[in-house]
RNA sequence: GGUAUCGUGGCCGAGCGGUUAGGCAGUGGUCUGCAACACCAUCUACAGCGGUUCGAAUCCGCUCGAUACCUCCA
């Protein structure tokens, strides 16, 4: 790490310098994907942004628990008594068991997760796997005084779990305007008040998904899911929960609540959230119905796609923006980031065949700390991109003998590429799919038979080699010392 | 109505009071059998109006505009 970590603190709402609760470990929980549709680009920023946090941290010593949940139990469609299972729901239209429609969907968010190289968590817990500890946590709010029960549904009194804590710390809402608040109420509301919400809800009969309780038959509270398992995992109090910008109200400011609520105390030490990707300056999103999903882009089989886009392309893009801004998609910037990451991927091979001379041009250890630095800096992975590529540029120009590198300063360049272009931003080479030793040498003796075309002049057979091998994926370059090839990205 | 964020050059995106962000695209060169790659050089900025300051894209105020949350959403 070699300085001071700093993290923006949602709570705080500014940058706060990074120490964990017990030293050299850390506790990380981060919403995951509610499991009733297929992942799109949206699911890919958080995902992505906490990756980074984890392999950073695991980087610089720490050793990490990263915990993220599946919901599997749905969250009710709106908070009146009609609200329906989101999860069961679905189930009814495909005719389908629930727990098959969140099998279908867990399987294809991991493999998503998996083409956009996110090492896994370290626990991946499930919310239908917990419902034990949902309701015994919810039997302590109830003891203490913070919940009360109306007809099989269990609802947190906001009011009076404001007269002992601050409701709205993390969103920065403050009770008595969210009271008069302009939202209309339904009369056949149970609440005592419509900014209480419900830990536990009664189930209509109709209800696939529901569970025995203490107060009848039901299903658990929208946001319980997360302090509970959170606690199990990774105890009352611990250092960083992540999650989309979105859930910061009122998801996690329910999560607080709930642990203050049950427990006295405050679960979380650094809350990050991640920004939205927008699509024409608009949140994407399922219900806007403006979404990508990231199957359509790794095949390109969608309107709004000019052309496939790898999962590394997808990713470069996503790191190329700092993750608590927004990101706008559109074809022009991903083309952009897939050339960019060509270039940068090409320099990682290139590195690996130039030569040190005993003069040096470079001052390799202040790129280091810069790229450090900007890490450092709340993640700020756009601008240690920005570094790694005046390494590029240092590298192609040693290459071309346009400049000098010692044997020093080579070593820690290739250094400081392996740790941030794999270790720490998670980028691959195309190059290293599939056979690896097979394919060089398959493409050594293209190379080779190329060579012969062209010396002998026959261009046309060199063109059609090069032109095909082209549409494939794989770049021919020709340089002084010979050709060689790269796996190109899309 | 409340809460929060933001408005940067052709596009995407950094910038946290003083020094070239970076990528892509464009232009002119070098290299090449031609090209691509690479290298060198180069062109477009900080929504508007005030204020603070020796100095502001960066701080403050106002105006205009955009977005998110206040129902599930990454």
């Amino acid at each position: 790490m070699k300085n001071k970590l700093y993290i923006y603190n949602t709570l705080s709402r500014k940058k706060e310098e990074f120490s964990s609760l017990i030293k050299d470990y850390v506790g990380m929980y981060v919403c995951g994907p509610t499991v009733y549709g297929d992942p799109h680009l949206g699911h890919a920023r958080p995902a992505i942004t906490f990756d980074i946090v984890f392999r950073y941290l695991q980087n610089n010593n720490y050793k990490v628990r990263y915990v993220r949940n599946i919901t599997d139990a749905g969250h009710l469609e709106n908070d009146s008594d009609e609200g329906e299972d989101k999860i069961s729901k679905k189930a009814r239209l495909e005719q389908l068991e629930p727990m098959e429609i969140v099998q279908h969907y867990t399987i294809s968010y991991h493999k998503a997760m998996e083409h956009l190289n996110c090492l896994p968590p370290s626990i991946e817990p499930r919310a239908t796997g917990h419902i034990i500890e949902q309701i015994e946590m919810i039997k302590k709010i109830i003891k203490n005084g913070y919940a009360y029960e109306v007809n099989g549904s269990v609802y947190l009194d906001v009011r009076k779990y404001n007269e002992d804590y601050n409701y709205g710390v993390l969103s920065g809402r403050n009770l008595d305007d969210t009271l008069e608040g302009t939202r209309k109420l339904d009369g056949q509301n149970e609440k005592r008040s419509h900014v209480d919400f419900a830990i536990w809800k009664n189930a209509p009969k109709e209800h696939i998904m529901k569970w025995p309780s203490p107060w009848g038959v039901g299903f658990p509270g929208w946001h319980m899911e997360c302090s509970a398992m959170s606690e199990k995992y990774l105890g009352k109090t611990f250092d960083i929960h992540g999650g989309g910008n979105d859930l910061t109200f009122p998801h996690h400011e329910a999560e607080i609540t709930q642990s203050n609520a049950a427990h006295n105390c405050v679960p979380v030490k650094y809350w990050m959230h991640n920004n939205m990707i927008t699509i024409d300056g608009k949140k994407m999103g399922k219900s806007l119905g403006n979404f990508i999903t990231l199957a359509d882009f790794f095949s390109g089989s969608h309107p709004k796609l000019k052309q496939e886009y790898s999962p590394m392309t997808i990713r470069f893009f996503i790191l190329q923006a700092h993750y608590r801004g927004t990101l706008d998609f559109s074809n022009k910037a991903l083309q952009a980031s897939s050339k960019g990451l060509n270039k940068l991927m090409g320099a990682c091979e290139t590195i690996l065949n130039i030569s040190s001379s005993e003069k040096n041009d470079f001052n390799i250890q202040e790129l280091s700390d810069k790229c450090y630095n900007s890490m450092n800096d709340d993640f700020n992975t756009p601008i240690l991109i920005s570094h790694l590529f005046e390494g590029v540029k240092i590298i192609n120009s040693v290459n071309d003998g346009t400049a000098q590198i010692d044997k020093e300063s080579l070593m820690l360049l290739k250094q400081l590429f392996q740790f941030f272009v794999f270790d720490i931003l998670g980028l691959k080479s195309n190059k290293e799919t599939g056979d690896k030793n097979t394919t060089n040498e398959i493409m050594e003796l293209i190379l080779k038979l190329r060579k012969k075309a062209k010396d002998s002049k026959d261009f046309a057979t060199a063109d059609l080699i090069r032109n095909d091998l082209n549409e494939v994926g794989i770049e021919i370059k020709d340089g002084r010392e010979g050709s060689s090839w790269q796996a190109k990205s899309k």
